[in-house]
DNA sequence: TACATTGTTGCCTTATTCAGGACAATACCT
DNA sequence: AGGTATTGTCCTGAATAAGGCAACAATGTA
């Protein structure tokens, strides 16, 4: 196998035409350019420069070694200038993973995004599996959760306090508790992984913390289909703010013990793997998330 | 410039799956296999290869690189490829020089070479001029001289005595000469180099050796343009028998002074530039025109 | 004939790389 | 849930390779 290095300094050699020429251009003393010239010679066992002392000329066999050098040497550029280039270009495809629940909100940042950055394109995955960053190729994934992944970098895009919301249909029904304690009557909507029931809510609010253990009449792993039965009035949902903020405006959902604010929250996270050479098109995405959940 | 050597590993890894299973088929520590991938990535200033403890996935970049990688690693598959069919095969493009005077016993071996090496092709240049060999890239030279040019090899193909020849015209009417002291009273052709004309002749035969200034009606610095001049029967020319061998046969020239032979001589010698790696079709013609010319 | 330029070689110094092991982290198995 | 095996990274001593300087051979030119 052949020395790429010492079959630029050939190409080098019959560039400049030689050998002390090409010494010259490479900065480094003829010794060198000979001796890798030979060297280079000795392992394809063939000549590539006929040379005397005033005159060089090319070979046949090292003709056709100079065009793959040529090869090489354009096949090097290139790498060099597609790292510059995205280095100091947005561009490329990006890939995002968001929970199902998160569209909504993502979709138009997204859309702003792609509008300022034209060379760029967005690959948007929506699933709320917590899924291998590396396997699914995921440049950036925007998560509700105190995840503490090794090796994975998170930066909070925005709080999400949980409020505790309900149909205005099912308030009709079931009343409007006014004290944490009630809710222990009411019909709640649990958020559940497996076996895993989050029904014990913190809320704050005057008498300090209260802890209260609810009855989950509909236990879901999604937090979209939860607010999806809260909308129909299945009972009292508590959820990040950011995803109900748009239903709490409409009025399909109503705020419930406004005043006992839930301690609970799932704050936002923009992660991706290794801080180290990030790519710029996932630098600045995470960079212009922050700036539009700062708003 | 990224490292060739870097480029070849990463490729190595990207084909394996593994960093260790990279370095088990590089038959290194998977330490170097690590520090040259995250070597290269520095160099780059990007991330070619997503990577936890267990999972490994291209990135967008990585996956550009790993193309022009791959490029390069055929590139240099195919100087290895064609060293190698160099090396064993008698192939490509065959440069021979010749003068004039030779050709007719040159092409008829030529024309044999190539019948029994298809795939070799073979440009003969006839000149007279004692050319640059490297500046005109020819491989081999036929020449008829005793030339000690250094840095050239130089393989005798047969003697070739001088006899002195000349046309049944010009011995009509001038007679043959009996004696080589007879020789100073003829018309005799002379070969000439600038003011350098060789005009004396040494013969042996009887008596030791003849010298003889000769008179030389004709100089010309062309070996075949002497015979040309003999054949129209100038007068008498001192010449390499291979040369007239042919029109002494068919009697357009006759022996002058058999009995004294000519001490002189011009042996053919086959001259290559450079001994080592030296191109397996030179080799092989020279060793042909070495058997050629033993018959 | 003397000189200047070119390519090659020898020797020595300086860098770079390699090799092995230790350590942190993760996934699989029980 | 815990142990174990595999994986990737970092660290330190040693070997190899590369670079530089100088001398020498060869060739074309003044």
């Amino acid at each position: 196998m052949p020395n790429p290095a010492h079959l630029a300094v050939f190409a080098t050699v019959v560039k400049a035409g030689s050998i002390s020429a090409a010494a010259l251009q490479l900065g480094c003393g003829k010794s060198v350019v000979s001796r890798q010239l030979a060297q280079l010679e000795e392992e394809l066992g063939a000549r590539l420069l006929q040379r005397s002392t005033r005159r060089m000329a090319l070979t046949e066999i090292g003709q056709m070694v100079l065009q793959e050098a040529q090869h090489i040497e354009r096949a090097l550029h290139n790498i060099d200038h597609l790292s510059e280039q995205f280095q100091q270009e947005v561009c490329g495809q990006l890939r995002v993973s968001c929970s199902m629940a998160g569209r909504s909100k993502l979709v138009p940042i997204i859309a702003a995004f792609i509008a300022q950055y034209p060379k760029v394109s967005v690959n948007l995955q929506l699933d709320d599996q917590i899924l291998d960053l590396i396997a699914s190729q995921t440049d950036v994934a925007i998560r509700a959760a105190h995840m503490l992944d090794s090796s994975l970098i998170a930066r909070k895009l925005t709080d999400n306090h949980n409020v505790l919301v309900a149909a205005p249909s099912y308030i009709l029904r079931a009343g409007s508790p006014q004290h944490p304690q009630e809710l222990a009557a009411h019909a709640c909507l649990v958020y559940s992984q497996g076996a895993r029931a989050w029904n014990e809510w913190n809320l704050g609010g005057d008498g300090g913390p209260h802890k209260v253990t609810v009855n989950s009449t509909l236990q879901i792993n999604d937090g979209g289909a939860l607010v999806s039965a809260a909308l129909l009035g299945c009972g009292i949902l508590s959820v990040g703010r950011i995803l109900v903020s748009d239903y709490l405006a409409t009025g399909q959902l109503q705020e419930v013990l406004p005043q006992y604010p839930s301690l609970a929250s799932a704050p936002v996270y923009a992660v991706y793997p290794a801080r180290q050479g990030l790519a710029l098109k996932t630098s600045c995405f995470v960079q212009f998330l922050v700036e539009h959940f700062a708003k």
